[in-house]
DNA sequence: TGTTCACATTGACATTCTTCTATGCGAGTG
DNA sequence: CACTCGCATAGAAGAATGTCAATGTGAACA
């Protein structure tokens, strides 16, 4: 899935550009994934597999491959398989512009 | 009821941390919610009443009075009744504050 | 080739959220 | 006081979301 563009606010909104700028807010407005981009963008490497995450977080690996694959699918991490693990890392132009999306 | 004070984010994140700062995002992560600011930013005087809001979004005016309590309890918005009607207002700090939130 | 490991996907359940209709409440007006 | 107007609140229905157990998948290794 591409993620959707992130376009500068216009004046007044339409309901299709709220609802993307919704759909774009609603990936980081939630307590497990700001986590996942805090352990992320904090590890020494800048990136983490879901094996070092999901410890951490008390919850289950699915749950946690869940949230991750939601901030990939909205562009704020990348996904890259290298052998058995799948490395997650963070794309800080895209939390840049999303900071930019709010009124 | 007082909205939660909006403070810098620790590292690594925690849950309670984390929780408050999605709250905190959740009031803005909504197609509805989004226009609604930029509808009473975008006003002539700064402020509004539910009656000049409520046509627009093609809404029911329960559901507006709804949204615009849950923006007044995130301290985003502030209510001020002037005879018959309720007139909402920007807090800008507050949204400025909401920006320094994303990671 | 068979097995194990790391992760993704599926399906189900409980909770939360958005929206509506119906109703309550205070300020103004006759 | 009775009535209207603008808005808030209560309650309910449907959709969306977060979580889990169970299962599928592909890479590495014996």
């Amino acid at each position: 899935m591409q993620p959707e563009e992130i376009v500068p606010t216009p004046q007044p909104l339409s309901r299709s550009a709220a609802e993307r700028l919704a759909g774009a807010l609603k990936a980081v407005a939630d307590p497990t994934r700001l986590q996942l981009l805090s352990m992320i963008s904090g590890s020494a490497s800048g990136e983490a597999c879901v094996c070092d995450l999901t410890a951490p977080l008390g919850l289950t690996q699915p749950t946690v491959s869940h949230h991750l694959k939601i901030l990939v699918d909205a562009g704020l991490l990348t996904r890259e398989k290298r052998g058995k693990w799948a490395w997650y890392a963070i794309v800080p132009e895209r939390l840049d512009a999303l900071r930019g999306l709010i009124p």
